[in-house]
DNA sequence: TATTTAATGTTATATTATTACATAGTGTTA
DNA sequence: TAACACTATGTAATAATATAACATTAAATA
């Protein structure tokens, strides 16, 4: 049986914000950012957000404390996520490259511990702020 | 020029109970450890934290805000890093493996991004609480 | 309907991290 | 030595991120 796909009211608020703003957004900054919408307090949106990393039309990237929309079909459910993060002006991309997820989901470590989830994230200079 | 290898008094302090540890620890626990030492305020240990990643003696499990020594030879001073983490009894360890590190160094990003730094970390059950 | 599961509302509080400013040590060099 | 730069330290206050606890309501399902 299948994760529920409908989404609460805070959390269509919540996602159509993430979307709407396209770039990563940290959980106060929603906060006050849907106020108007009604929505009042910290939890409010931190519950939306577990939930919407749950079922994978978000990622947490980790580094930064910052949601973002996902741009990849869902992620299998976030459980394979990989980011590039530019470490001057923050922009954030989420790398799609079959390649690279089927390498790291099959990856097996030498204790023989068994993976159900990987994040990775890659910093360096985006194209834009390596020229400046 | 290599960046300064002794470490500061501090540095000294907040390192050697990381290793003795020898488990991912929080910056306010590692306060709480070390205040017989004379360390006293959160920023005297962030300081001191941030200076032992910077110089990879370090490195800080970025989805569980805690810091662990580097197993790993110093990981060219923090800049390539990949951890397993057991989602039950959140045991984490370092990885170390030369083909996945290869590969994730060399990994060209499709926007043409050059990456300088990478963390990847791997979320499952570990051996012991895979059986359980 | 009765039951239970998921979502919400609200207040308070815990946890993680930084700003701002003052002081002290260390090494370099004029 | 004196002036300077640089690194580290001390301390207080506060900002930013996240969760606990408890009451209530809505939705799903048996
Ligand atoms: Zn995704
Ligand atoms: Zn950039
Ligand atoms: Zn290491
Ligand atoms: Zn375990």
């Amino acid at each position: 049986m299948l994760k529920q796909e409908t989404l609460s009211k805070n959390q269509k608020i919540i996602l159509d914000y993430i979307e709407k703003v396209n770039e990563p957004t940290k959980a106060y900054s929603i906060l006050h950012n849907v106020q108007k919408k009604g929505i009042k307090a910290p939890l409010q949106v931190y519950r939306a957000l577990d939930r919407l990393v749950e079922i994978g039309k978000i990622h947490k990237i980790e580094s930064r404390n910052a949601f973002v929309a996902c741009k990849n079909s869902s992620c299998q459910l976030s459980k394979a996520t990989a980011f590039s993060i530019c470490e001057s002006c923050e922009e954030v991309s989420e790398i799609s490259d079959n390649k690279l997820s089927k390498y790291l989901k099959s990856f097996q470590d030498k204790a023989g511990m068994k993976f159900k989830k990987y994040n990775l994230e890659f910093f360096g200079l985006c194209k834009k702020c390596s020229i400046k």
